[in-house]
DNA sequence: CTGGAATGTTAACGACGTCAACATGAGGAA
DNA sequence: TTCCTCATGTTGACGTCGTTAACATTCCAG
């Protein structure tokens, strides 16, 4: 029968075995050779459907990027049509993808900022960074957002929201207990203290 | 003569080249090998100081860990004594920290959320904190901060600064020109704010 | 002065990323 | 159908890496 030389698909899972172990994976954890081994194929058949494993990475960090997109856009539209809410609810969607993925979001970090990445890796991280923009923007023309540089206060608020998605390796270090949980509250706090400084004075 | 069978300061110049180092490398960069030729030894030779790579590059962490609090501490002090003005230059200090060697702040971070991490290294970090959180917990006993749990203003507090530190990899993206201005600029803005909103209202 | 203890070297092993050469199969052209 | 071609997968090899074991050299305490 030999029911596959052909993997069928060996692109899609190659994608989502990597994103799946980037969590649970050491360090790097995950090689090429393991990848392939876990997925049913020779090591070396990943470079039938990537130059090489950056490029395989990039592939995955440029998919998260567009997951959190989606995922912003879709607290953002579930939340009360005012800008506060919005952007408080896109920005909580933001935390809770940093504290279920946390090595993910470290590596669409790590991988955008490395020189040789590609244009659509970029184009994916810019298209989150201009939601949210458009959001801060909104909140100015309506009114409730102080007035300044759209793109400076929008720059303001991604950092924010990115420290408190990123940041809870100190939650474990300060002792708390559930993880998930506290990371969250602490959010919901931290972002009234930032949206009350960026209200309209 | 065979001027050197021993090298004299080894470890520390294993570490000062990696401290050093670690901003250029491109991923990883740097190897054992390349480590231990660069400082003109064999490789192997740092095994007599690291029980293993990791733990040469958890000693550079919790070093840096320890520089990162001097420098702001050095901040704090030299503001006015007043609680706002002492938290801002500390966390300018650290923003400004983050835009000079922004990879190992990174990896001053993905050390220590290893489950492996040394006690040192976790005391590093906690170190830093507490003295964050006591900047924090003056400003609330002074008045000047509002009313709430401390440790919880305080980890809104790293996120945010850890944010403007982590971040400028999107300044790259967004087109801006002097990477390291630009971000400072942002940073006093961000930390406006988030500052206005840490007021007591 | 001398014999460990500290430090450095050499040689080797297995895992890794990647390339080149080869094998297999799917699908269109005859 | 038959055959050809190209996409896909495999095997084998090379150089580099982290790490260990066995050996060499130097320092220092007795």
């Amino acid at each position: 029968m030999s029911s596959s030389y052909h993997h069928g698909d060996l692109k899609a899972a190659l994608l989502a075995y990597a994103r799946e172990q980037m969590e649970h994976a050491g360090f790097d954890g995950l090689s090429m050779r393991e990848m392939a081994k876990a997925v049913g194929v020779s090591h070396t058949a990943a470079y039938r459907h990537f130059a090489d494993k950056q490029a395989l990475l990039d592939v995955v960090a440029t998919d998260s990027f567009s997951e959190l997109l989606e995922l912003t856009r879709q607290g953002a539209a579930s939340a009360p049509a005012e800008p506060r809410s919005r952007l408080h609810a896109s920005g909580m969607a933001y935390v809770r993808f940093g504290l279920g993925a946390p090595r993910r979001l470290a590596h669409m970090f790590s991988a955008m900022d490395a020189p040789q990445a590609s244009a659509s890796l970029r184009a994916a991280g810019f298209g989150l960074f201009a939601f949210l923009e458009g959001l801060v923007g909104a909140g100015q023309v309506a009114g409730v957002f102080r007035a300044g540089d759209t793109h400076q206060l929008s720059r303001a608020c991604w950092a924010m929201v990115h420290g408190l998605a990123t940041l809870p390796s100190l939650a474990r270090l300060a002792h708390s207990g559930t993880e998930l949980e506290t990371g969250l509250r602490s959010a919901e706090e931290a972002l009234a203290v930032f949206l009350d400084g960026l209200a309209r004075m």
